[in-house]
DNA sequence: AACAGGGGCAACCGCTTGCCG
DNA sequence: TCGGCAAGCGGTTGCCCCTGT
């Protein structure tokens, strides 16, 4: 059965010819496509548009990278592909000259192999339940050599040292020396409600100092600010990272008082936070609700803060999306209005971090509320 | 040398999305 | 608002090549 644009012509499929190759190279180049439907007749090739634009696009485009993947460009797509899954398209938009089917035949063949040799769920990133049961009989330690835990994504190191300290971890690099840190005592009622992980898939968030240090640049997330994120798999006492750079953006750090209850986490139970202030660029936080956060150091901008945008008053704590961020639960049934960052996003334009990536890092925060299901990675998935 | 099995990769299929009349 | 069309995208298939027996 032929593609839709093409069932009533006789078209070849399978492999290309070298011929084809040219006539399309040469057409395209000529021509460009604006309307692959009419390629294949102008170019004078008896394929369908939508094969053209295949090839094309796969394979013929003269800013393709062949060859093997590199093993940075490995660690991206495990780093992107925590966050965003099998969206390989999205995937191989941090991968310059890689298409997606590329990305997703690299994974499929090597990386998911890799993984589960790690003992590492490929689909969530997780320690798969045979590995979780041997970490955790070494109390949450590493015995083996081969821990998961090691697994660091960027290659920076920085928050594989922190693993008994830094369940979850939020910075940007390139700013790090313009903030320091406050404190915020946590409630003593507040925080378990908070930082409560009630499963294995929790995800946890913190602070690592260490994570506030520069990091060496990451070819993507052009478009936006940098994140790093740190997980911690809570019962085994594991951690991994991931990193989100780019040169430009602001340097932020959360990070929880030790001593939190019950893992420093956020829940997939319950409402989550992730506190950071697009008014100052991003993570500039500074007058937050002592309350929502809880055990969590705040950044403060030493140096020049930015004016706040529009409708937010300096330092005002906000956050994501408020129907991802603020799904409820413990956070918002005390009535906290927080992470709405709609007006912010749409309005003053201060923020420069890659908000697509970042939402897909929020999600998760809050759409277990009420319902928990599904587990951290897969919450982490923007629901576009 | 022949064969089987597995891996890698290119291409296809079908669904979704966006645009336009 | 609706339907048609094209493009985008992720999942799947099938072919080719390599390796082990």
């Amino acid at each position: 059965m032929g593609h839709h644009c093409c069932s009533k012509q006789k078209v070849k499929r399978g492999l290309w010819s070298p011929e084809e190759d040219e006539k399309l190279v040469k057409y395209i180049t000529a021509h460009g496509h604006s309307c692959w439907s009419a390629v294949p007749k102008h170019a004078g090739l008896q394929r369908c548009g939508k094969s053209c634009r295949l090839r094309w696009i796969n394979y013929l485009r003269p800013d393709l990278k062949r060859g093997t993947f590199s093993d940075h460009e490995e660690r991206t797509i495990i780093d992107v592909h925590r966050i965003l899954g099998n969206r390989w398209a999205q995937i191989a938009k941090h991968l310059p000259g890689r298409t997606d089917n590329e990305v997703k035949n690299f994974w499929n063949s090597c990386i998911k192999k890799k993984l589960i040799a790690q003992g590492l769920d490929p689909k969530t990133h997780n320690l798969l339940p045979a590995s979780r049961t041997l970490l955790q009989g070494g109390n949450g330690a590493n015995p083996s050599g081969n821990n998961p835990a090691q697994f660091h994504s960027n290659g920076g190191g920085a928050a594989v040292g922190s693993v008994a300290t830094t369940p979850f971890t939020i910075s940007s690099p390139t700013k790090a020396a313009a903030y320091d840190t406050v404190t915020v005592t946590p409630p003593p009622e507040m925080a378990p409600a908070m930082y409560d992980v009630p499963n294995h898939d929790g995800m946890l968030m913190g602070h690592d100092q260490a994570a506030a240090a520069p990091i060496p640049a990451y070819p993507y997330l052009d478009n936006g600010g940098g994140v790093l994120m740190s997980f911690r798999d809570q019962n085994a006492g594991l951690q991994t990272s991931m990193d989100f750079m780019n040169g430009s953006s602001s340097s932020s750090s959360m990070d929880h008082a030790a001593g939190m209850p019950n893992g420093n986490g956020f829940s997939q139970g319950m409402g989550a936070a992730a506190f950071m202030d697009v008014t100052a660029g991003m993570w500039n936080t500074a007058a937050v609700d002592s309350a929502m956060c809880a055990g969590m150091e705040v950044v403060q901008p030493q140096q020049q803060p930015l004016p706040p945008p529009q409708g937010l008053l300096q330092g005002e704590m906000v956050v994501g999306r408020q129907a991802v961020m603020n799904g409820g639960g413990a956070v918002a049934d005390k009535g906290m209005d927080m992470m709405d960052v709609s007006s912010v996003y749409g309005g003053a334009g201060t923020t420069t971090f890659d908000l697509e990536l970042m939402e897909s890092c929020a999600l998760f925060c809050g759409s277990g509320v009420g319902g928990a299901t599904g587990n951290a990675m897969e919450q982490l998935q923007w629901d576009c």
